[in-house]
DNA sequence: GAGTTTGAAACT
DNA sequence: CAGTTTCAAACTC
């Protein structure tokens, strides 16, 4: 299986060449300006690549970002450059031939050879009963399958693909997808768009390394049971109990930031008894009663239940056969769930469920963040620069026309960045993503501020 | 596979 | 910032 391309260019890189599909290197839109070093140098991208380059090259220091690990879910340990670090994603790795020809215009991916490729997770091991597993996943990394958008033209958030910042390949059965190498300006244009209005937007949702002892420690020691930014979920029906819930779909517990209601996260619920410590948990017991214990009601206080090993099991468990287990990635098991994965997962990006290995990153994410919360924190000017990075015009209006309106999300409040690396690199810039309101004392790697 | 449910993302 | 609409995945059958 190939590698994904995901959104991203070097400059060394670029080249035209389509090559075998199995081959491609992953494009990683994020890194784009960054010069992946490590890897193999086939590019897809052409002239236009070298178009966004340049407007990518502001970033272009080199820190090399590596994307290592081509592979699904065995990155445990890729370097991170940097700022990569922050929003490392893994997450991409299917198997993506891409289609790059170069004919390609911009249009869909209709070819029904993708929609066919899709079918086809062959390797997702075990022929195991097949649960539940539905398109992404998981499946294992394996699968990895992809977005099926009918009408954002895979360049909102709402495709899977565009948001974890790999672009399109032969598994989707998107209509109309414009995120594709051949539209490598209009994928990185849209991507700052929306990075402008919300700088986390590509950021990881979640970020945890699995190693074998730490699992559960990331709950314990003081990443909240999630470590995710935003906001956490909303989910008001779902109990957060099914991948309809962000959290439960990351494989995290839900956080102090969740507004969910009814929480019963199998990985740690929110809200709830206050007293109970999370890190106690961890291996204390393994019984854990309180998790399980309900709901009592949902007080003011907000405190993230976790449960540790024992039970949480997840709905899809339930059922599933012991011997098989899950083929999820680790990441996304619940705690219980079988051992404790030995790789270092991280999870990263959205859902473990992609498979990508690349870092899905934000296009100038790497550095934009430095920039954009430079300019931020600094008070330099607005975001600016960003949109004249890149060429704006050369952005198309997906669906609607959107206004860029410049409201981070929440900077403001919380700008304490994260740094939590899974695999620690330091380096000098500046996080990726703040952290946002849940996590305030995650200073647990290390994080190298400058300071202003 | 079609149809429903769900909550994020987008929009107003 | 809240309310509504849109969207595609998760789920159900
Ligand atoms: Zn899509
Ligand atoms: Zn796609
Ligand atoms: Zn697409
Ligand atoms: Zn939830
Ligand atoms: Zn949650
Ligand atoms: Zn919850």
């Amino acid at each position: 299986p190939g590698a994904c391309q995901s959104q991203s260019v070097s400059n060394d890189q670029i080249c035209n060449a389509v090559e075998e599909p199995s081959d491609h290197i992953p494009i990683d839109q994020s890194a784009l300006s960054q010069n992946m070093r490590g890897m193999r140098r086939r590019c897809l991208f052409n002239e236009k690549a070298g178009a966004v380059n340049k407007a990518a090259k502001k970033t272009s220091d080199r820190h090399s970002a590596n994307t290592t690990t081509p592979r699904c879910k065995t990155n445990s340990d890729k370097i991170v450059p940097q700022a990569a670090q922050s929003s490392i994603n893994q997450a991409s790795n299917f198997p993506c031939a891409v289609s790059s020809s170069t004919s390609e215009p911009n249009i869909v991916n209709e070819d029904s050879s993708q929609a066919i490729v899709v079918a086809n997770a062959d390797e997702s091991g075990q022929g195991s009963p097949k649960k539940k597993r539905h398109k992404f996943d998981d499946g294992d990394g394996t699968s990895c399958k992809r977005c099926s958008c009918k009408k954002s033209k895979c360049l909102k958030l709402y495709c899977e693909c565009f948001h974890a910042g790999v672009f399109c390949s032969e598994p989707c059965s998107c209509q109309g997808c414009l995120n594709k190498p051949s539209n490598m300006e209009i994928v990185l244009s849209t991507r700052e768009q929306i990075e402008s209005r919300n700088p986390l937007a590509f950021a990881p949702k979640v970020i945890r390394t699995s190693e074998p002892g730490q699992e559960l420690g990331e709950y314990s020691n003081k990443t909240p049971a999630s470590a995710r930014h935003k906001r956490g979920c909303n989910c008001k029906k779902s109990s957060c109990l099914k991948k309809y819930c962000e959290c439960y779909q990351g494989g995290v517990g839900c956080s102090i930031s969740c507004r969910c209601e009814g929480c019963k996260n199998a990985f740690g619920r929110r809200e709830g008894l206050g007293p109970l410590s999370i890190e106690e948990a961890k291996q204390g017991n393994e019984e854990n009663s309180a998790c399980v214990k309900e709901e009592k009601k949902e007080d003011d206080n907000n405190q993230l239940v976790i449960c540790p090993a024992a039970n949480p099991v997840p709905a899809e468990n339930v059922l599933t056969t012991p011997s098989a287990m899950d083929v999820r990635p680790l990441a996304s098991r619940p705690p219980s769930s079988s051992k404790r994965p030995r790789s270092t997962t991280k999870v990263l990006g959205h859902p473990s469920r992609l498979c990508n290995s690349q870092a899905p990153l934000k296009t100038d994410t790497l550095l934009s963040p430095f920039e954009n919360y430079a300019e931020i924190m600094f008070g330099v000017g607005t975001s600016d620069s960003l949109k004249g990075g890149l060429s704006p015009q050369t952005s198309v209006k997906v669906v609607s026309p959107n206004k860029k309106r410049v409201s981070p999300p929440r900077i403001g409040t919380g700008l304490s960045p994260i740094c939590k690396s899974g695999r620690k690199l330091i380096l000098k810039s500046i996080p990726s993503f703040p952290s946002l309101g849940g996590d305030v004392n995650n200073a647990d790697t290390k994080t190298t501020l400058p300071a202003p």
